[in-house]
DNA sequence: GTCGGCATGTAAGCTGTTACATGATTGA
DNA sequence: TCAATCATGTAACAGCTTACATGCCGAC
């Protein structure tokens, strides 16, 4: 689907390695985009193949190689044209709320102990978000403007974490209600 | 990862054909489990050779032959197996969220008109939501214990699109401050 | 001396999508 | 007569996960 197009986007701004963008992934995009090393390292291969990327080996003096990939023309029109195409609504597929749904066969305590961690989960998600609001928030006019978009990434997150935890609390009270 | 699993839940409670699956998909599981009539049958396939279904044909007058599939215990102990093992959070892919990421390299007209196709669909989903809860709300007090945990999922969606109404509002709003 | 970070990949397998394929019946 | 519903599948491909594989450096 789009991971191609979320490395072209982090390439687009900056040329970087396969090590590289999975930083960045786990820093912005990561938290809306996920893909393991090994699928990104592939990917590469792909785009290379497909001329959207050059790449260009970087020798390190006490660090391992790096394989420094930059947008062609070709990456940078590709980059235009899906970003004019319209994107499919996303399917959800959520193992929990099947576990939930199936829940009158198994124990309210493990019901209760299955929620409790994923409400951890979205608990910490929800701190890390809001505490690069808190960073955004402190920028200056100019930097908040050029980063008002990937804000409203920011902003999607944490309202989707914030319903998450709301929900968690109606599902606990109804657990404990009739355990 | 779980449709195998879905399905049992859905055939645990009625027998049923493929056919018959994807309609209960389409009414109630369906909205945090897709999959299409393709997956379905084959995934059918695979569970009758694990052992977890069996299968018996059932000639029709009028209507072309159904291959009904019920649980065997092994299915039943499978179910309860992956019940009492934790689920995975999910990992999010969105899309629309990479593409708004990267919105600078586009215009501010392709990105509303990108908002507004994915607020109809959003939009739909929750007023059919809000339909079922009220059918749901006007049951009497067994049946709506009975489909206490079930009613929990349909939460969860609710909360969640309205949560995705809020967030295209701030949206909008970015988008048409500074157009 | 061991753990985490840097840096790259291959291969097998599972999951999910798209395209192709068929054919009857019912209602507008 | 045209679309929708009933009913089932195969095949090729794309996307993603899991396991395997290597090796150096710096900090504690």
């Amino acid at each position: 689907m789009s991971l191609k197009h979320a490395i072209l986007i982090l390439l687009e701004s900056q040329p970087g390695s396969g090590y590289d963008l999975l930083k960045r992934f786990k820093e912005g995009l990561g938290y809306f985009w996920n893909a393991k090393h090994q699928q990104v390292y592939q990917e590469l291969k792909k785009l290379n193949e497909a001329g959207w990327l050059e790449c260009e080996a970087q020798a390190q003096e006490t660090r391992p190689d790096k394989k420094v990939h930059r947008l062609t023309p070709a990456g940078h029109a590709e980059l235009l044209r899906w970003l004019g195409e319209p994107v499919q609504p996303n399917k959800i597929n959520d193992a929990l709320l099947v576990k939930l749904y199936a829940g009158a066969h198994t124990s309210t305590d493990n019901l209760r102990e299955e929620m409790a961690r994923h409400r951890d989960v979205h608990r910490k998600t929800l701190d890390s978000l809001l505490a690069i609001e808190r960073d955004y928030l402190a920028l200056n006019d100019e930097q908040r403007t050029r980063l008002r978009l990937p804000y409203l990434t920011l902003r999607r997150g944490i309202l989707g974490e914030q319903a998450w935890l709301a929900w968690a609390d109606e599902v606990d009270q109804e657990l404990n209600g009739s355990s």
